[in-house]
DNA sequence: TGACGGCTCCCCCGCGCGGGGGAGAAGGAA
DNA sequence: TTCCTTCTCCCCCGCGCGGGGGAGCCGTCA
């Protein structure tokens, strides 16, 4: 008996990427795909996968009422894997929350998704311990970074960019990010420049206050 | 190449059970053990284990002490791997904060147990992500890295370089701060310099960057 | 009374930063 | 193929930034 999973995202993309990730593998199938969280309950009722592998932002209704809805949809709901693109997305903590087995991110590997999905269906309470969830619990979210994250997201930062970006909130120097990525000083500029422009920042500073407000980096 | 392990636990009888239920795996090795925190350090530099399974409750030294010694003492740190009995343990969010990259409680399943080893050998982030790193260093209330909280103290900035470092960290120029503070830019300047320098910083970049690592400021 | 620290303002000077251009190479998409 | 993005590097130029000085005013404390 394979391991079903349900895909729910606003994005096509992600979609098919999730399912050629986990179609590879001979013992998972993808039974059903959804665009948007109030398509989801029919398909759990009907499908009755293992596993939910839900986006946190989507229109219409999000990953969190969305896992809400799933588990009290049907008698033994399916394992919700919240999937996400920022670590720090304040969502993550509200589907926690309202119930999420684990959560993911875009950028993870495939061999890291697919890891994902076998654990939380095989319900292994090393993602989200009670002691996790008590914590989200008393997490006193909405800290306004909202926009900040969003922000980020707009700004669309190519690899390069994002080195440079993640660089520049050490507190490094051009000089010095164009010894570390090993390219010319001038380069960076051009980066750096990029950065700026897509962030909506006057300067470095800006850039890197942007950074930590939208969780692109975090203290510590 | 086996997955070397380190067992530190005050109380024999636990090394004994994790001893035998990880040697019982023909790809783990228990390199070695350890009664106390304070013993960990030399034996972590000697054998470079890859995971160190580490007790929080431990005399002399406990859990996040050691775990925080033990990250500090070599460049490449061992993953640690935090035991506990009680799932609400305040050392748990503790070890978290100090950099643990995983928990187990003492009351899991011999196979639990192996899965949680392979799995921070694989550093796997589905344990502990920065999400709930950051969501625990928020449950702790202090917020900002030790280290950069020190600093911060030692800087002993007056009234009005605290009121510059502020309004550096929300992105204004000299100019601006000079008109948001009611003085001349001069002035401003006068205060800036004197920031960087008890911070040690160069440029306001990095002063902005000590002032969020340190909790002098927050994001949101 | 003097000494000291904090806040205020001023000067000069070097330089890194950022803007505004342009341009070639590589790789993927239509 | 052509088109586009990304990454790479180059030029010039203005200016804000930061360092190094100095200085006056006003409190507190010895």
């Amino acid at each position: 008996m394979p391991l079903t999973v349900l895909l729910v995202d606003d994005e096509p993309l992600v979609r098919a990427g999730l399912r050629a990730v986990l179609e590879a593998q001979p013992d998972i199938e993808v039974v059903g795909e959804a665009a948007d969280g109030a398509a989801v309950i029919p398909l759990v009722r009907r499908l009755r996968p293992d596993v939910v592998a839900m986006d946190v932002r989507m229109p219409l209704m999000d990953g969190i009422e969305a896992t809400h809805a799933v588990l009290r949809s049907v008698p033994e709901p399916p394992k919700i894997l919240v999937v996400t693109t920022f670590e720090n997305d304040e969502y993550v903590y509200g589907a926690l929350r309202a119930g999420a087995d684990g959560f993911l991110l875009k950028r993870a590997r495939p061999a890291e998704i697919v890891h994902a999905v076998r654990l939380v269906a095989e319900g292994d309470s090393l993602l989200f311990p009670a002691a996790v969830r008590r914590l989200a619990a008393e997490y006193g979210k909405d800290s306004g970074t909202t926009e900040a994250r969003a922000a980020m997201e707009r700004a669309a930062l190519t690899g390069r960019e994002a080195d440079v970006l993640r660089l520049m909130a050490r507190g490094l120097a051009n000089a010095e990010i164009a010894e570390r990525l090993m390219i010319g000083t001038e380069t960076v500029k051009s980066h750096v420049s990029a950065v700026l422009a897509k962030l909506g920042a006057r300067d470095r500073t800006q850039a890197v206050i942007a950074a930590y407000e939208s969780g692109f980096v975090s203290p510590g």
